[in-house]
DNA sequence: AAATAGCGCTTTTTT
DNA sequence: AGCGCTATTT
């Protein structure tokens, strides 16, 4: 261990040894920060302290994966891999599997990603007969993220003046009452979003002195990583596992808080500090990274704003190169320049396309270099934008894995009720829904009770959803004796998803089939590895074979697309991400683009002095990322939403020292202004086919043999209804099995 | 019931 | 420019 401890710099070895009491290392762009706390856990673990008595709480669990890793090599022990390492919302909702019952939720609680949460509130809203726009989901949901955050409960919200008069002021009064009914459905569907698990965590060791207590004892080690970023409810989590020990060790970095919007409080800092008078205070300020230039317009930037902790970032490094800047015509020739310095730099170098990013701002912003990347041949990875988890297809099939295992979510239940269609409408779903608002339960609970008549639904309709039923829960019956993948595969094929993409031969819909085989991929992969498994009794980790789908679900809601993606074939890639993605990365050569006022700095957030700092800082996370060279960009015009405006570049750019800069600036300009004329739309044919004869919906029955104009040649299997409501269900050759109103669906009979 | 055409709306960052 | 929702068509 002596060995690797001359692997760092004295600063860092001190940090490292002093595994007593708590410390915080604030530590600059660049300094070893992860080193730090990777070589931390690995001395502890040296010194004889268990590897299940150390929890390490990072910002993506790639970061906790890698980390370990790097901790099994160090200190050739395989126990290390009984570290609790991952993110505050990947351990404390392992946490809550253990004891969240106590409150009442049970171990497979299904958690809730964005998209769940903003449809929930949709449906809130519209039950509670408010405005959709008014009441839009996403401010909602903002504002009760925000309050759990906080740890203010729905009722301590409808109490607290200040929101509320926040609320009446913009026009939401309501908000309250949405965050009240919004819990409640949460609860009975089992399910928490992501405040909640950090919520109910505090709730938890707040009102189970036992439970509290039992986890106090078993970590004897904390440590964060990113402590600027975390937020009050993570914080008071923190406060409470290390009152006992008060072992912990907090590293970050004041100048790259970037996350106050979701919020992160830079207070934390402070407030460990006042909470641990007798803490030990470490600064790294020499950075391994950058290359002078780049150190020193980091440190001139950063100086402009006025609330930070003092520290001067130096480097051995060479100077280096200087930081161009391109100012280009517009967007697109943003995307031609900055490509095309890749190219140049890739052949005169010899570099790699991995060494090469481009961080922008918004994710919108990646088309233009998409296109230039794509036509000089140069191989490139995005990150963020619509995640492969966000993909309709994949939240499809996931939302009936969800159901099978918590059939009380009911974001997944409505999801898929009628997906492929079977004849569950929205009018019976809205039935549905008032009956079980009615009589208190999940909707899931509501249908197995279902007494037809009483909620006004057809006998037809009861018969489709007790067949849906019978469905669900032949599934459920094999989820505890199936291998996940087996699974997988039997509810993909038979539950009509597959067929319902295998007709659809377009580029999207073989695009759509090619991710459904990747996600079956990945849950392969995941039934091959062993699972870790926690000893309830002494907190240890011990794996399982053969894992059940269920846990592949708890593993995946917590993912990023930047956590899985490594063992990818083709590793040598121009990276495309968000500056904010890009935290903890680097890279020799990076470009920040888009430089210009309104959009980096974002015109959202420059109300406020607090808000502008935040994107200073976000600027100074860009280009802390380069290690060689740093080149800027801006766009003098901008397509933004459907027409061109005009920029200014970017008010950081002057807030650089100029001697960092390359005197010289590009600009070159082949417009490329012929735009396609978009086809004339096509006539449409009102026409009846010529052969069709009306009086063929009175004759119709089943097993007839019959004629759609779109659908083609089937065989109707089912009649229902009367009069103008008459539907066939009908067996098509090439399209499959659809419900059809006669009054419109124009059958024509070929054999009786 | 299912498909489509057209309209208005939105546009920050993410565990 | 792209999306989702509504109204309209089949």
């Amino acid at each position: 261990m002596n060995d690797i401890l001359k692997e760092l710099n004295t600063e860092q070895q001190a940090a490292v040894v002093h595994t007593n009491g708590p410390n915080m290392v604030i530590a600059g762009a660049g300094s070893g920060k992860t080193r730090v706390l990777t070589y931390k856990v690995a001395y502890l673990i040296s010194q004889g302290v268990e590897p299940f008595r150390i929890m390490a709480l990072t910002f993506t669990n790639k970061a906790a994966n890698e980390m370990k890793e790097r901790i099994m090599q160090l200190v050739h022990n395989q126990d290390a891999r009984n570290v609790w390492m991952g993110t505050f919302h990947s351990i404390f909702a392992r946490i809550l599997r253990v004891d969240g019952h106590l409150l009442g939720f049970p171990s497979n609680f299904t958690i809730y990603d964005t998209d769940d949460s903003k449809s929930l509130i949709k449906s809130i809203v519209k039950e509670l007969g408010l405005d959709t726009k008014t009441y839009t989901p996403s401010a909602i949901l903002h504002r009760i993220s925000m309050a759990k955050s906080n740890l203010i409960s729905a009722r301590d919200y409808a109490e607290d003046p200040e929101l509320t008069t926040y609320d009446r002021v913009s026009q939401r009064p309501q908000t309250g009452q949405i965050y009240a009914t919004y819990q409640q459905r949460l609860f009975k569907s089992a399910c928490m979003d992501f405040d909640d698990i950090l919520f109910f965590t505090n709730i938890l060791l707040r009102d189970f002195p036992d439970v509290l207590f039992k986890y106090q004892q078993r970590f004897s080690h904390l440590l964060v990583d990113e402590y600027q970023d975390t937020n009050y409810s993570q914080y008071l989590i923190l406060k409470r596992l290390a009152a006992r020990h008060e072992n912990i060790c907090v590293v970050g970095d004041d100048a790259q808080s970037i996350y106050g919007f979701r919020g992160a409080n830079i207070q934390n800092i402070f407030n460990f500090k006042k909470d641990y008078p007798d803490h030990i205070l470490f600064k790294l300020e020499q950075n391994y990274r950058s290359t002078k230039t780049i150190v020193e317009a980091a440190n001139t930037l950063i100086m402009h704003n006025k609330e930070q902790i003092f520290k001067k970032i130096w480097t051995d490094k060479e100077q280096g190169q200087r930081i161009s800047l391109i100012k280009a015509a517009t967007d697109s020739e943003e995307g031609i320049l900055v490509a095309h310095a890749i190219f140049e730099n890739k052949m005169n170098r010899q570099l790699p396309n991995s060494s090469f990013a481009i961080l922008y701002r918004t994710n919108a912003q990646s088309r233009s270099f998409e296109e230039s990347l794509r036509k000089l041949n140069i191989p490139y990875r995005i990150y963020g934008g619509l995640s492969f988890y966000k993909r309709k297809e994949i939240k499809d099939l996931l939302a009936y894995f969800r159901l099978v295992c918590n059939p009380h979510d009911q974001e997944a239940l409505v999801r898929i009720i009628n997906y492929p269609a079977r004849g569950i409408g929205e009018t019976t779903l809205e039935k549905l829904r008032v009956a079980a608002s009615e009589k208190d339960k999940s909707m899931w609970e509501t249908m197995l009770n279902l007494k037809a008549d009483a909620c006004g639904i057809a006998p037809g309709t009861a018969g489709k959803i007790s067949d849906f039923i019978i469905k669900i829960r032949s599934y459920q019956a094999q989820l505890a004796n199936t291998g996940a993948i087996d699974l997988a595969e039997h509810i993909a094929y038979t539950a009509g998803i597959i067929r319902e993409l295998k007709e659809d031969q377009t580029p999207e819909g073989i695009s759509r089939m090619e991710n459904i085989q990747e996600l079956l991929n990945a849950i392969r992969d995941f039934s091959d590895r062993p699972q870790e498994t926690i000893n309830e009794i002494t907190g240890e980790i011990t794996t399982t074979a053969n894992p059940t789908l269920d846990r592949f679900l708890q593993e995946v809601s917590l993912l990023t697309d930047l956590d899985s993606d490594d063992d990818k074939e083709n590793k040598d890639k121009v990276t495309l991400m968000t500056v904010h993605s890009a935290k903890g990365l680097e890279f020799p050569y990076v470009f920040v683009v888009g430089l210009e006022e309104n959009l980096f700095p974002s015109y959202l957030s420059m109300n406020t002095r607090a808000e502008l700092e935040e994107e200073r800082r976000l600027f100074y996370v860009a280009i802390t990322r380069a290690m060689d060279k740093l080149t800027l960009a801006w766009a003098m015009n901008r397509y933004r939403w459907g027409n061109l405006s005009f920029s200014q570049p970017s008010r950081f750019l002057d807030e650089i020292d100029p001697q960092c800069l390359e005197s010289t600036q590009k600009v070159t300009a082949p417009l490329n202004t012929v735009r396609k004329l978009k086809p004339l739309p096509q006539e449409k044919q009102h026409a009846d086919p010529p052969d069709f004869r009306p009086e063929d919906m009175q004759r119709i029955a089943v097993d007839m043999t019959v004629e759609h104009d779109r659908f083609g040649k089937g065989k109707v299997i089912a009649l229902e209804g009367q009069g103008a409501n008459r539907k066939a269900t009908v067996a098509f050759d090439q399209a499959g099995k659809k419900q059809l109103l006669l009054r419109f669906a124009k059958l024509k009979i070929l054999d009786e």
